[in-house]
DNA sequence: CTGAAAGCGCTAACAA
DNA sequence: TTGTTAGCGCTTTCAG
């Protein structure tokens, strides 16, 4: 890992600058800041020393005096998934207005990657972190938030840890969307969930069942299914529920990825004439849902507006505010489609 | 901007562990780097100092001597489009690989902020960079690159500057793309682009020339729409297309984004019974792509690979690779899923 | 095996 | 208006 002849810290520096300028290093200092009391004469022979040896201000040094990097890091499940693609860059957007860059990093929803990123954003002093934990445990923050690290998490409550939060309203939402098909005559509704252990899949799960039970349907347990969103697991629970007697009506899918794959197992599915075709809602907005047909149902959210908000929250405690940890709920909305307002075979 | 009674440098340093485990200052450095030659028994003592402060390494002020950050920038057009998501994400895994953090931007395709962006990750003195340039001009760089900075281009080619570079065969791609249409009957076809300005965008349609000319196809110039992808330019550029005596029979998008707002605009349109609809082959692949009903054909490229290859030429770059900068051209795949396989109108 | 001293590039505090 | 000095937290060099 030897970087050859030209080592990277072969830059010109303030004191090159100074010599070059033929004043001192600190008056370098002042015209790279913009501090006021540099004669227009001194300053201009500066900059012409600066444009001269291309020299640029060494942010690392200076974050060693003043404490403050402004930069902070962002640790999302992936990066590349749409739905956090764009928290991220609404995160990125907050930042740039406040003069931050940005870090980011992948968790892959593994609790140990979550802690390394923090830790190693913290190890770079960022002044804060914005996280969508995939940990349990977020104590190992402790230390960091004491010597005044700002943290807001998103899409998921923190756990050990009272800091700034930013959620959906995923129960609601969920009850919401349930009630949605209940109001188009289903009883039988399959859902099709993520791991329970996960957060936002626990509280959507919860939504169903309220709203089953508010609208006083029963509940076959069969018709719940959690787990990852392989096409294969996906196909054979499609198989049962829709293989039952009675069988389900309607599906509400928990996530996009569930969403998508379930589209994918239906479309592949054999539907002799005049079969019925399941009513389809699902937890979160998606690209083209628009354009399928039938047009696809949801129960959306805004992960522009978790990221946004999270990044607010994050500058104001960098701004100096000092009130008890905020939590922030953002409403979800029923974009209907028609896949959600088929009616319950006859 | 203050933020309040609890600086960020309030964190324990080497010293503080040093006074703890009744050691000094560098036997601190060395546990914690592992360097050799340490007794088990003051390692011990350390490691207990270590973990009884929260002590962790400001890796700020180690840069300041080492002259590495371990860390890259990335620089992409914006990170919440899918396209550019999927390159940030193998970016970013090729970087952790590598022990590196990752600096994430979005020029907006501004060149201005495109250099406000790099110059600021120089700033950090980063090792590397990668970017998807907006500018025109690059010798902006010229002074970090004298000074070890790694960098590499992607998707589209530096101006004025020498460096590793990885690009899309977009001329081939969009050539293979028409020469698809051609080859299943189609004469007058229409091509729908970006922008000339950007390069993936010129290159493009001198892929569409090049297969029509090859295939003695006359090209009507009016057949040729360029300019960024709003709902309305484009449906009055297909009312054209499709009004015209005779039409097109077919359409060739030249992105994503395009082929989207094409398929929306289809989709509104009246088609009255009977009436024929044009074959449809996009460049750039997109999720659902095959769910859409035809299912939309499209000449794929690899933006994960994209990504990869640029990452992987720069670490080789930072592992002291000295040959003359590479370029590298990924292949395009034509992926046939019906709407680019209609026959034309009889 | 361990430690003392110097200095990376910059800013804060104080002098001149 | 400008300059001098000290020191941020770490690694490097050299001595013990």
């Amino acid at each position: 890992m030897v970087a050859g002849t030209a080592d990277r810290r072969d830059r010109p520096t303030m004191k090159d600058v100074a010599a070059v300028a033929g004043v001192s290093l600190k008056t370098v200092s002042r015209v790279v800041n913009g501090e006021a009391g540099v004669l227009p004469h001194t300053e201009a022979q500066v900059r012409q020393a600066i444009a001269e040896l291309g020299f640029r201000r060494n942010d690392g040094a200076r974050q060693l005096r003043t404490g403050r990097t402004a930069g902070i890091g962002l640790v999302v499940e992936n990066v590349a998934d749409p739905f956090y693609s764009l928290l991220t860059g609404a995160v990125e957007q907050v930042a740039r207005e406040h003069g931050c860059l940005l870090f980011t990093g992948s968790s892959e929803d593994d609790p140990q990657r979550e802690a390394e990123l923090a830790l190693a954003f913290c190890a770079r002093r960022v002044d804060g972190l914005v996280i969508v934990p995939a940990a349990s445990d977020h104590s190992y923050l402790g230390p960091e938030l004491g010597s005044g690290l700002a943290v807001a998490f998103v899409d998921r409550p923190p756990i050990g840890l009272a800091v700034d939060t930013v959620l959906t309203a995923n129960t609601q939402g969920a009850h919401d969307g349930v009630a949605h098909l209940l109001a188009h005559g289903h009883r039988r509704i399959g859902y099709l969930g993520d791991a329970e252990r996960i957060y936002t899949s626990a509280e959507r799960v919860r939504g169903y069942r309220d709203a089953m039970a508010a609208a006083g349907a029963p509940i076959n347990e069969s018709w719940i299914s959690l787990g990852p969103p392989e096409p294969a697991r996906i196909r054979s629970v499609i198989d049962q529920l829709l293989g039952a007697q009675p069988a389900v009506t309607a599906l509400f899918t928990g996530n996009n990825r569930l969403t998508v794959t379930v589209l994918r197992e239906l479309a592949a599915r054999r539907w002799p004439p005049g079969s019925y075709r399941p009513a389809l809602l699902g937890f979160d907005d998606f690209e083209l849902a628009d354009l399928l047909r039938p047009a696809v149902s949801v129960v959306a959210q805004d992960p522009a507006g978790l990221g946004r908000h999270a990044a607010e929250l994050l500058f104001a405690r960098l701004g100096g505010q000092r009130t008890p940890p905020r939590r922030i709920t953002l409403p979800t909305r029923i974009i209907a489609r028609g896949s959600g307002e088929a009616p319950p075979a006859s």
